[in-house]
DNA sequence: TTATCGATGGTA
DNA sequence: ACCATCGATAAA
C-alpha cells in the first residue's frame, strides 16, 4: 500500500529524504540513540515546516535502568513508554518544559531515546536556541498533546537526508540523573563531536 | 569559569 | 518532595 497522498517526501531546497521504517525503533536502544544522530526531525503543522538535525540524544534503556521513567512502573504520564516504538513519549518537566523521546524496542519493553539537542536545518522564523531537550520543545511546538504521535506520521517525523556529512560520536554519562546510582556513570549520551548546537560540552 | 537559585506545576 | 530544565546572578 502506498502512503497517503499527503506524504511529505522532501524538503524544498535540502534535497530529499527516506523515511525509517518501524524496524527502525525496534532495536538496541544504544543503538538507536547513535542511529538517530545526523537525522532530522520534522514538525509539520498547517503552514510551517520545520527540520532539524538531531545533534545529541540519551538512551533510557527499560525498567532496569534506574534513571529511566520506566523504572518506576507504568503510570498515566509515561504510559507510551511501554508503547510500541517509533511513537513519541513526551512529557512535561519542572512545570515548565516538555521532553521529546523516541520508544524504542518491543511493545511493553519501557525504553526510549531522549532528543536532547538538534541543529536548525530549515523552517525557523529567524536564530532560535534548539541547544537542550526543553528548548528544542519550544522551537518546535512540542507539548504533551503530540504524546504517544506516530513518528512515522505527518505531524512529527524522523527522516533520514539523502546526502548526510559524516561525523564522529561522542559518549558521555547523563544529564540531571545522579539520583540514579551506578546508572548514572554509564556511557549513555551521545552527540555529534564537532557540532556546536551540543547542550553542553 | 563554576555555583547557586528561582520559576512553576505535574506526578507519585 | 521530588524532578531526564533553563536563565539569571554571584562568586572566584
Amino acid at each position: 500500500m502506498p502512503g497517503p497522498p499527503e506524504t511529505i517526501r522532501s524538503a524544498p531546497g535540502l534535497g530529499g529524504f527516506a523515511r525509517p521504517d518501524r524496524a527502525f525503533f525496534d532495536r538496541d536502544t544504544e543503538q538507536v540513540a547513535r542511529d538517530l544522530l545526523g537525522l532530522w526531525i520534522v514538525r509539520s503543522s498547517p503552514g510551517t515546516l520545520r527540520i532539524a538535525r538531531i545533534v545529541e540524544t540519551e538512551a533510557y534503556l527499560g525498567p532496569h535502568d534506574r534513571a529511566s521513567h520506566s523504572s518506576r512502573g507504568r503510570t498515566p504520564r509515561n504510559r507510551s513508554m511501554f508503547g510500541p516504538p517509533g511513537h513519541a513519549y513526551v512529557y512535561q518537566i519542572y512545570g515548565l518544559h516538555f521532553c521529546l523521546n523516541v520508544v524504542t524496542e518491543a511493545e511493553g519493553h519501557g525504553s526510549a531515546v531522549l532528543i536532547r539537542a538538534v541543529e536548525p536545518v530549515a523552517g525557523f522564523p529567524g536564530p532560535t536556541n534548539t541547544r537542550g531537550p526543553g528548548l528544542l520543545c519550544r522551537a518546535l511546538s512540542i507539548d504533551r498533546t503530540l504524546d504517544g504521535t506516530d513518528l512515522l506520521g505527518e505531524e512529527l517525523f524522523v527522516a533520514i537526508p539523502d546526502n548526510p556529512s559524516p561525523f564522529h560520536i561522542v559518549r558521555r554519562p547523563r544529564v540531571g540523573v545522579d539520583y540514579a546510582g551506578a546508572w548514572a556513570r554509564r556511557l549513555l549520551r551521545f552527540y555529534i563531536q564537532a557540532s556546536t548546537w551540543v547542550s553542553r560540552k
